[in-house]
DNA sequence: TTTTTGCTAAACCAAATGGTTATACATACC
DNA sequence: GGTATGTATAACCATTTGGTTTAGCAAAAA
């Protein structure tokens, strides 16, 4: 067990957000996600550490492979967070016009 | 105009969410944003200068004051993102209990 | 005009981040 | 058994991050 991982920061990285991308259509071997980007395995392996920290990916051990399959549940406390806002950027009047009728 | 910032690097950081929480409440000046964190003012300012770069926060000049405004169009991004995953969490059968299964 | 206020900018720092290469190790294959 | 494969771990490194203190400056107040 590891410190519990901030989701928010794990999606902050682009690689991460790319991973859960592949991982959403399937399961995947560390080996076959690694190959995906161009980067060394270790790095693969780092940034995956950090997505089961936090609950976005579950590895299960089979052999000496690793399937790594995305769990989104952790997702959702994004989604709320972003979404408790959602009533200000879909207002016709946005923020900024709000900002040029004030100044008149 | 700066390097146009990542917006899911400047909602990584729990300080930076709670100034968007804030000034969801009410524009308010730097300083009385300052006044609610225990760090100094120009931890908050370059706080401040990562949020407007990314567009989520608007500051306005008035007199020697900055008012901030929080502007929450950048914030789609974020849902969108997080929302189209939303179907595997709803399920009834989450990744993990499908792992489960899967083994028996 | 002098002083206070609100803020920016600069210099600095420790710790975290994201990558590398090299090594080790367990599992699978021949 | 010996070799190849999949992955983890360690040591290392440069850069970024998130904070500090100090100084400077323009606007407001006295």
């Amino acid at each position: 067990m590891k410190a519990r991982r901030d989701v928010f920061q794990a999606i902050a990285d682009p690689t991460r957000r790319a991973i859960i991308g592949m991982l959403a259509q399937q399961t995947l071997t560390l080996n076959t996600v690694a190959e995906n980007f161009s980067m060394s395995q270790p790095a693969i392996s780092k940034h995956m550490r950090i997505l089961t920290e936090c609950g976005l990916v579950i590895i299960v051990k089979q052999g000496r492979e690793r399937h790594c399959t995305a769990s989104f549940q952790a997702l959702e406390e994004v989604a709320q967070w972003a979404q408790q806002y959602r009533r200000f950027w879909t207002n016709r009047l946005d923020t900024l016009e709000q900002l040029l009728n004030e100044e008149e």
